[in-house]
RNA sequence: GGAGAGGUGGCAGAGUGGUUGAUUGCGCCGGUCUUGAAAACCGAUGUGCCCCACGGGCACCGGGGGUUCGAAUCCCCCCCUCUCCGCCA
C-alpha cells in the first residue's frame, strides 16, 4: 500500500512514476473512487452522530412520550443503516481498488520494459576458468540416480526432486554454510512455520491476485510459503518496534514452493525449475533513512556467499519495467552455468520501502517526530539452492565425472570432492 | 476430535443493554520534594479514519454478521488460549 494522503496529494508525481512499471494502473479511477467514498464516510458519520445526540434523553422519558420518541428514532436508525450499507460496499470496492496500486519504483531504477532491459551493474569471477569438462548438469552420467526426478514424479508431480545419498548431504552443507555465513553478518535465524495464513500472505503481497502462485491446503486456510520472506516477514506483523533496535536482521531456511502455472515446459530441465526448492532468505526490517543503504549491503551479504563459493555471477538492477507489485529497487544476482553456458538467478535481493510495511502494520516510535511512523522491509535470497548446485556440478565438473567442490563447501561436507555413482 | 472455561487499553483486572474509549492497580512519561536516588504527592498516558481541521466527528473491548432508538454487555458464525479426555511425532 502506498501512503494515501501522499497519493491523494501526489496523483500526478505517482501516475507518472508508476508508468514506468508494467502494471496497468488506474490513478485516477482510484481517486475518483477515493473522493467518493470519502463523501461516504461524511454522509455516513454525520447521520451517525445526529442519532446519537438524539437518542441521548431517551432513556429518561416513559409512556407515550418514550414510544413516540422511539418510533422517530427508529426511522432516523434506519436511514444511518441505508447509509452504512452504502458505504460498506463503497469501502470493500475502495480496498481493493487501494490494494491493486503497486509500489513506486525508486528514481536510482532504470527505465526499461522488460528483462532485456535490465542492466549488469557488477560482475564477479571469470566465466571462462570454469572446467573444461563442463556439461549441463542434467547431462552428467550419474545426475538422474544423485537427483532423481522421476521418482519424485512418481512420489508427488514434476519439479520435486530426490536427492540422494551424497547429494543430499551436499544439500545440506548447502543450506547450513548459507545459514552460519548468515549469522556471521549479524541475521539472527529463524526456523519458521512453512504454511502461512492469507492475513500474512496479503500482508506481503503473494494475496489477492497471485494467489496462482502458492500450494494451498483452502479446508485450513493455509497456503505453502512461495519463500521464507512471507512467514519471517510477517513475524512482527501488527508491532510497534523499537526505534533504536533498528535496523533487524533476520535470516531463515525453508523449503519454498511454488506452483510457477503456466511457465512449465521449456528452460525448465534438470535444477533451474522447481516446484520445491531449498532456499536461505535473508529479511531486514529498517529506518526509512537507511532502508537504500541497506539494500547495498544486503546484496553484499548474497554476493560474498557467491564468492566464497567461487562461482563467477553477474548483478542485474532490475528496470521497472520487470520488477515486481510491491518492489521498489530490486537487484538480481545471476550465477554462471558453465555446461548450459547460461546465466541462471539465484538471488533477488529488494527494498520494499513501506510497501508491505503498511500492509503488514509494522511501525516504529519515531523519538524525532514522536509519532509512528512505518518502517521498511527488505529482502534477499541468500541463497536459492539448487540454481548454485547447478552451476557447481557443471563449473566444477571434472574428466572422471567427480565435482571439485570449494574449499568454504568441502570443510563443510567433509570431502573436497564429490563421487556420484551413475 | 469431544467436554468445559475464557479472550477488555503496555501488564493485571472490573464492567452483563443507556455520557463506558471504558472503574481500579501496576508500569511508562512529565513535574514537586531531595546533594542524588528511593519513597511520597501532583499531572499526563491507545490506535485508525473522516471533515470547511488552534477545532469537530466516527470507529475499535479476539474477528465477522445480527437484534435494538442505543451493544464491551444479548443472539449467530469463525479464530485463538487454558483445563480434562481422546489421538499422536
Amino acid at each position: 500500500m502506498l501512503e494515501l494522503h501522499y497519493l491523494r496529494e501526489h496523483g500526478d508525481e505517482i501516475r507518472t512514476a508508476l508508468a514506468r512499471k508494467k502494471f496497468a494502473v488506474d490513478v485516477d479511477g482510484f481517486l475518483a473512487l477515493d473522493r467518493r467514498w470519502r463523501e461516504g464516510t461524511a454522509a455516513y458519520e454525520r447521520a451517525r452522530a445526529a442519532l446519537k445526540r438524539a437518542g441521548e434523553g431517551l432513556a429518561a422519558l416513559k409512556g407515550e412520550e418514550f414510544a413516540a420518541k422511539k418510533a422517530e428514532l427508529r426511522l432516523e436508525s434506519d436511514r444511518v443503516e441505508a447509509l452504512a450499507d452504502v458505504l460498506r460496499a463503497l469501502e470493500a470496492e475502495w480496498r481493493a481498488a487501494y490494494l491493486a496500486i503497486p509500489n513506486v519504483p525508486h528514481g536510482s531504477v532504470p527505465d526499461g520494459r522488460s528483462e532485456q532491459d535490465n542492466r549488469v551493474v557488477a560482475s564477479w569471477g571469470d566465466p571462462g576458468s570454469i572446467s573444461p569438462h563442463a556439461i549441463p548438469h542434467y547431462s552428467i552420467p550419474w545426475f538422474s540416480s544423485a537427483i532423481d526426478l522421476a521418482r519424485g514424479v512418481k512420489v508427488t508431480g514434476a519439479g520435486f526432486p530426490f536427492y540422494v545419498g551424497p547429494m543430499a548431504r551436499l544439500v545440506r552443507a548447502l543450506v547450513g554454510f548459507f545459514l552460519d555465513e548468515a549469522a556471521a553478518r549479524g541475521y539472527v535465524e529463524f526456523l519458521p512455520p512453512i504454511l502461512v495464513n492469507a492475513a500474512s500472505a496479503t500482508a506481503t503481497g503473494q494475496l489477492p491476485d497471485k494467489e496462482g502462485m502458492m500450494y494451498a491446503a483452502p479446508e485450513d486456510g493455509f497456503f505453502a510459503v512461495p519463500t521464507a520472506e512471507v512467514p519471517v516477514t510477517n513475524f512482527f506483523r501488527d508491532e510497534v518496534l523499537e526505534e533504536n533496535a533498528l535496523p533487524i536482521y533476520r535470516c531463515a531456511y525453508t523449503p519454498c514452493f511454488r506452483r510457477e502455472a503456466g511457465s512449465w515446459g521449456k528452460d525448465v530441465r534438470g535444477l533451474n525449475r522447481l516446484h520445491q526448492f531449498d532456499k536461505v532468505e535473508l529479511v531486514k526490517w529498517t529506518h526509512p533513512d537507511s532502508s537504500f543503504a541497506e539494500l547495498e549491503s544486503l546484496r553484499g551479504d548474497a554476493e560474498s556467499l557467491l564468492q566464497k563459493l567461487e562461482l563467477p555471477y553477474r548483478v542485474l538492477a532490475i528496470c521497472s519495467g520487470d520488477m515486481g507489485f510491491p518492489h521498489s529497487k530490486q537487484y538480481d544476482l545471476e550465477v554462471w552455468s558453465g555446461g548450459q553456458r547460461r546465466w541462471l538467478e539465484v538471488s533477488s535481493c529488494s527494498n520494499f520501502t513501506d510497501f508491505q510495511a503498511r500492509r503488514a502494520n509494522i511501525r516504529f516510535r519515531s523519538r524525532a517526530t514522536g509519532r509512528l511512523e512505518v518502517v521498511h522491509t527488505l529482502n534477499g535470497s541468500g541463497l536459492a539452492v539448487p540454481r548454485v548446485l547447478a552451476a557447481l556440478l557443471e563449473n566444477n565438473l571434472c574428466e572422471d565425472g567427480s565435482v571439485a567442490l570449494p574449499a568454504a563447501l568441502g570443510v563443510r561436507f567433509g570431502a573436497d570432492r564429490l563421487h556420484p555413482q551413475p
